[in-house]
DNA sequence: ATTTACGAC
DNA sequence: TGGAAGTCGTAAATG
C-alpha cells in the first residue's frame, strides 16, 4: 500500500520561522525555520512511514493569479532575510534526506500539491497533505487528509471529510466559497468587507455556495444585504483566487517522489554543519536500532576499554599507573551524578593514557590497591586534561580523594570559546570538533526521575568514551584559544580560579541556625498577621501566593483597575501593586506579605535546608561556565543574592558567621567598578576626571547633566542621575529609563541626550562598540573574553536592540568580572605566600568575603582592598572599601 | 516543565 | 507604529 505525503514547503517554513525562537549556528546563519521544519519532517517520517514524499515550493513572485488580479498577495511584508537565507539550506537538507522537491514557474506550492492530490484521488492512493495554511482544506477527500499545523509546527491537526463536516459543517468544495466570502488578508484576497468567518459560515449553511448566496441577496436584509450586493464581483473573484489550480502541467510522475529512507551519513553531516546537536544525537541513537548508521560515528561499543573491576584487576591498575609515567598528556573523566557536586555520587572515573582507556567505579578507586592512582590524582605536578574538573574536584573531595593538577578543562575551554552556548556537554563539544562517539548522558542514564545507573559494563564504557574524547578535544580547543586570543585568560585566570573556587566551596560558610530560626519565628508571626488582615479585607480566604487567585480577588472581586497583563492573566508584580496602592488598603498588606513570604521561604527555610547538620555550614557551588558575561553564578544555595537593600531582609546576614570562635567576617567591595571600567574603556575625559578625583559619581553626573553646582544637587537630582548611570551600564533606552524613573519617555530621552552631550566619550564608545559588534560578530572584555552576538544584524527591532544593549553592556560587566577574578587569584596567592589563616569564602560580583582571625584583622583590612585595587591598572584608579564584624550583617 | 515573582550585583 | 534596562538562581503555583 502506497502512502504519499505532500508538504507545502513555504508555508511550513514560515510557520516554523515565526514559531521557533531565534537560533543561529556559530557561523551566524539563522537556522530556526530549518530546525522546525526538520523536526516536523522527522516526526512525519517516523509516524506515517510514507512510501512517497514531496516538498513543494513556490517559484518566483508572479503566478497566474496575478494575471487576473495584480494585487494578489499585495501588501505583504517582505520576507525577512533571516528566513529567506534559510530556504537554500532547507533545500540542501532535503537532498540529504533523499526527499523530492518540486517548484514550477508561475505556480504556487498549493497548485502543485493540488494537482498531485487529484492524481492521488484518481489512483486511490492514501495521501497526507501538510501545510500551515487552512486553504488546503479544499483538497480533502476520502483518500486525502489535510494536516494543518497548530501551535508552532510540532502539532498537526488532521482533517478528513467527516472532521470538516463536524467542525465547519462544510464540504471541502465549500471551503473555497468560505474564502470567497470572507477573503484572506494575508493573501490580499478581499472577499466581502464586513463578512467574517461567522457570517460566511451562516450564509453557506443557508445557501451552499457563493453563487447561491449572490442569487438570493433579496432574501437578506440590513447592512449585510447592502454590502454583499455591492461586492458581488469581489466575491466571485475572491472565490476564483482562492481556488487551488489542480491542472498544473507537471512532468514528474509518482515514481519521482518515491522515498526510500534517508542516508545517515549525509544527514549527519548536514546536521553537524547546522549544529543541530539534539537531532544529531537522535540520529545516532536511531542508528543502533536498525536505522541508517552515520558514517564516521564510532559508537561507544567499539572503543577498547580496560575495565578495572576490583583488586582482581590489580595488574591492569599497575599497567595504568605505569602508563601515567610516560610524560605524555592524559585524559581524565570523573562522573559525579547529580547537579550538586557537594552531595553527588561519584559513579566512577576513566583515564586515557598510553593509547588505552582505563575505567573503574568508585569502589575500585577507593580500594587499597588503587593507592598509586589516588596519588597520581592528588599530585599537582602530574598534569591532567579533564572535563569540569571543578565539579570532579568537589565530588572526589567529599569522598576523601584529593584531585590536583588540572592542566586543561574541556568544559571551561568550551565556555570561553562560546559562553552563550548553554550546554557544554562533552557529546556536543565532541561533535562540534567532528569527533563524535560520546553517547549523550541522557541515552546512558535516562533523565529526570528515570535516572538510573546502567550495568557496570555500559557505565565504564561511557566513562571511557568521555576520557578518550577529552584527550582528543583538548589540543583542538587549545588551538582555538590561541587563535581567539584567550590562551592567557584560560591558563592564567580561569583555570587557576577553578581550583580556588573549589577550595572556597569546600571550606563553606558557617550558619548560625538559631539566628535563622529566631528570624523565621518572627517572620511567621508577621505572615500570620498579614494573612488574617488580607482575608478580612478581601472578604474571603484564598492563596495569596497564587498570582492567579490574587488577580481574581483584586481585579474581579474588588474591581481594581488592570495595569498590566501577563500572557496567562493579570499581572500582580510589585510594580503593578505599587500603582494600585491608592485604590485599596489591601495592597500594602499584600506587598508586605510578599516581602515576608519571600524571606521566609527562600532565605530562612531555603537556607536552613542547605545547612549541613554535621558542620553547620553551607557549601555553595560557584559556577564558572554559566553567565555569558564572565560573571560567576552561585547555587545550592545561591549566596550571591542574600538580601541587603531592605533592613528586614538584611537581618538574614546576621546568620552568616565565622566558623571559628573569635574570628571575624571581613567584606570588601569595589566602589563603582562598572563605571570605572566604562571610564577606562571609553576614555571619556570627564568620567575619568571624576574618578581620578574620587568624586561621588552620581552627584557629579547630576552636576554635569543638570548644569548645577555640587551644593545645588538635591536628593532627587542625585537619584535621577544614579538611574541614568545604571542605564548607561545596561545599554540605555529612553523607554527603560522612563520606566525606572516613572517619568515620561520624552523627559527620559532628554536626560540621555544631556548625558551624552556631557560625556561625549561615552557616546562615542556606545556607537563604536555597536559598530564593532556588527563588523566582528562579537565583543570582548579587557582580558579578551569574547561574546558572540549573531542577532546584532537581525531585522527584528527587538531582537537587534537586545543584541545592541548586550554589545554595550558585556564589555563593561565582563571586564568587571575579569578584574575581580584576577583579584581572587592574587588574594589566594597572597594568603598562601604569607601563610595566613584567613580564608576567602565568597564572591558577590563586586565583593569578596573572608573569615579572619583577630590577629590578622589589621593586616587583612589593608591587604584585601589593596590587592583588589591593584589587580589591574586602568586609566582610572580602582577602589575597594572594606568592613568587618562578627557576622556578615555587621561587616557593613 | 513552564510561568510568575523577586532576591542580588 | 511600537518595541523597550544588563547578569543570574530559587520558590511556588500551575499546566
Amino acid at each position: 500500500m502506497d502512502k504519499w505525503i505532500l508538504i507545502d514547503g513555504n508555508s511550513i517554513a514560515n510557520r516554523a520561522f515565526y514559531a521557533m525562537p531565534p537560533l543561529t549556528n556559530s557561523a551566524g546563519l539563522h537556522t530556526n525555520a530549518v530546525y522546525g521544519f526538520t523536526t516536523m519532517l522527522l516526526k512525519l517520517l517516523e509516524e506515517e512511514k510514507p512510501t512517497h514524499v514531496l516538498v513543494a515550493f513556490d517559484a518566483g513572485k508572479i503566478t497566474f493569479r496575478h494575471e487576473g488580479y495584480s494585487e494578489y498577495k499585495g501588501g505583504r511584508a517582505k520576507t525577512p532575510s533571516e528566513l529567506s537565507e534559510q530556504f537554500p539550506v532547507m533545500k540542501d537538507l532535503l537532498k540529504a534526506f533523499g526527499i523530492a522537491q518540486f517548484e514550477l514557474a508561475g505556480y504556487e506550492a498549493d497548485d502543485i500539491i493540488g494537482t498531485l492530490t487529484r492524481r492521488a484521488d484518481e489512483q486511490g492512493v492514501e495521501t497526507l497533505v501538510v501545510s500551515g495554511d487552512k486553504d488546503m482544506l479544499q483538497l480533502v477527500s476520502p483518500k486525502v487528509t489535510v494536516a494543518v499545523t497548530r501551535k508552532g509546527v510540532s502539532e498537526l491537526e488532521k482533517y478528513t471529510p467527516e472532521e470538516m463536516a463536524e467542525k465547519y459543517g462544510l464540504t471541502p468544495q465549500q471551503f473555497i466559497d468560505l474564502k470567497g466570502l470572507m477573503g484572506d488578508a494575508s493573501d490580499n484576497i478581499p472577499g466581502i468587507p464586513g463578512v467574517g468567518e461567522k457570517t460566511a459560515l451562516k450564509l453557506l449553511h443557508e445557501y451552499g455556495s457563493v453563487e447561491e448566496v449572490l442569487a438570493h441577496t433579496h432574501e437578506l436584509k440590513g447592512k449585510m444585504k447592502e454590502k454583499i450586493e455591492a461586492h458581488k464581483d469581489d466575491a466571485i473573484m475572491s472565490k476564483k483566487l482562492a481556488t487551488i489550480f489542480r491542472e498544473v502541467p507537471l512532468e514528474q510522475e509518482a515514481d519521482d517522489i518515491r522515498y526510500g529512507g534517508y542516508e545517515g551519513a549525509a544527514l549527519a553531516e548536514a546536521f553537524r554543519k547546522l549544529e543541530f546537536k539534539s537531532l544529531l544525537e537522535r540520529l545516532e541513537l536511531g542508528a543502533g536500532e536498525g536505522g541508517a548508521a552515520a558514517e564516521g560515528v564510532r559508537p561507544e561499543a567499539e572503543l577498547a576499554v580496560v575495565a578495572i573491576k576490583g583488586d582482581a584487576d590489580a595488574d591492569k591498575l599497575q599497567e595504568l599507573v605505569a602508563a601515567l609515567q610516560d610524560g605524555a598528556e592524559h585524559g581524565l573523566y570523573v562522573e559525579a551524578a547529580g547537579e550538586n557536586p557537594h552531595i553527588a555520587d561519584v559513579l566512577g572515573l576513566a583515564v586515557a593514557a598510553g593509547g588505552q582507556v582505563y575505567a573503574m567505579t568508585l569502589d575500585t578507586l577507593q580500594a587499597p590497591f588503587a593507592e598509586p592512582l589516588r596519588s597520581w590524582l592528588a599530585d599537582p605536578d602530574k598534569p591532567k586534561f579533564g572535563y569540569d574538573t571543578h565539579k570532579a574536584d568537589l565530588a572526589l573531595a567529599w569522598q576523601g580523594i584529593p584531585l590536583r593538577g588540572a592542566a586543561f578543562d574541556v568544559q571551561l575551554a568550551a565556555y570561553l570559546l562560546d559562553p552563550t552556548d548553554g550546554s557544554q556537554t562533552l557529546t556536543g563539544v565532541a561533535q562540534r570538533y567532528g569527533l563524535p562517539g560520546v553517547q549523550p548522558d541522557e541515552a546512558v542514564y535516562g533523565k529526570g526521575a528515570k535516572f538510573k545507573v546502567p550495568d557496570e559494563e555500559t557505565l565504564l564504557r561511557h566513562l571511557a568514551a568521555k576520557a578518550d574524547a577529552v584527550l582528543r578535544i583538548a589540543p583542538l580547543q587549545r588551538d582555538d584559544l590561541e587563535k581567539t586570543g584567550m590562551h592567557k585568560l584560560f591558563y592564567e585566570l580561569e583555570l587557576p580560579l577553578s581550583r580556588i573556587l573549589a577550595g572556597m566551596e569546600l571550606q563553606g560558610v558557617k550558619v548560625a541556625k538559631e539566628e535563622l530560626e529566631a528570624l523565621g519565628a518572627e517572620l511567621e508571626r508577621g505572615i500570620a498577621d498579614s494573612v488574617a488582615r488580607i482575608y478580612e479585607l478581601a472578604g474571603t480566604e484564598f492563596n495569596i501566593n497564587s498570582p492567579k487567585q490574587l488577580g481574581e480577588i483584586l481585579f474581579d472581586k474588588l474591581g481594581l483597575p488592570i495595569v498590566k497583563k501577563t500572557k496567562t492573566g493579570y499581572s500582580t508584580d510589585a510594580e503593578v501593586l505599587e500603582r494600585l496602592e491608592p485604590y485599596h488598603d489591601i495592597i500594602p498588606l499584600i506587598l508586605h506579605f510578599r516581602q515576608l513570604a519571600k524571606l521566609q521561604s527562600t532565605y530562612v527555610e531555603g537556607l536552613l535546608k542547605e545547612v549541613r547538620p554535621d558542620t553547620g555550614k553551607v557549601h555553595t557551588y560557584f559556577r564558572q561556565t554559566i553567565a555569558a558575561t564572565g560573571r560567576l553564578s552561585s547555587q545550592f544555595p545561591n549566596l550571591q543574592n542574600i538580601p541587603i537593600r531592605l533592613e528586614e531582609g538584611r537581618k538574614i546576614r546576621k546568620a552568616f558567621v565565622p566558623s571559628e570562635a573569635g574570628w571575624y567576617i571581613l567584606a570588601a567591595d569595589y566602589s563603582q567598578i562598572e563605571l570605572r571600567v566604562l571610564a577606562h574603556i571609553s576614555g571619556d575625559e570627564r568620567l575619568k576626571e571624576a574618578f581620578i578625583h574620587d568624586m561621588d559619581i552620581h552627584t557629579k553626573t547630576a552636576m554635569d547633566v543638570f548644569g548645577v553646582s555640587a551644593e545645588q544637587v538635591d536628593a532627587n537630582m542625585r537619584r535621577q542621575a544614579k538611574a541614568v548611570n545604571f542605564g548607561i551600564v545596561y545599554g540605555i533606552s529612553d523607554f527603560g529609563l522612563s520606566q525606572n524613573l516613572n517619568i515620561p519617555r520624552k523627559e527620559a530621552a532628554q536626560f540621555i541626550e544631556q548625558y551624552f552631550d556631557v560625556f561625549q566619550g561615552v557616546k562615542q564608545y556606545m556607537d563604536d562598540i555597536k559598530m564593532q559588534a556588527r563588523k566582528d560578530g562579537y565583543v570582548t572584555t579587557l582580558l579578551e573574553r569574547r561574546r558572540y552576538l549573531p542577532d546584532i544584524k537581525a531585522s527584528n527591532f527587538n531582537i537587534r536592540s537586545f543584541a545592541e544593549r548586550t554589545a554595550m553592556n558585556t564589555p563593561i560587566q565582563g571586564t568587571a568580572a575579569d578584574i575581580i577574578k584576577l583579584a581572587m587569584v592574587r588574594m589566594d596567592e597572597a594568603i598562601k605566600d604569607r601563610k595566613l589563616k584567613s580564608r576567602m569564602l565568597l564572591q558577590v560580583h563586586d565583593e569578596l568575603v573572608f573569615e579572619v582571625p583577630e590577629e590578622e584583622l589589621e593586616l587583612m583590612k589593608q591587604l584585601v582592598p589593596q590587592t583588589m585595587a591593584s589587580a589591574i591598572e586602568l586609566d582610572v584608579p580602582l577602589k575597594a572599601d572594606v568592613n568587618y564584624g562578627v557576622n556578615w550583617y555587621e561587616a557593613k
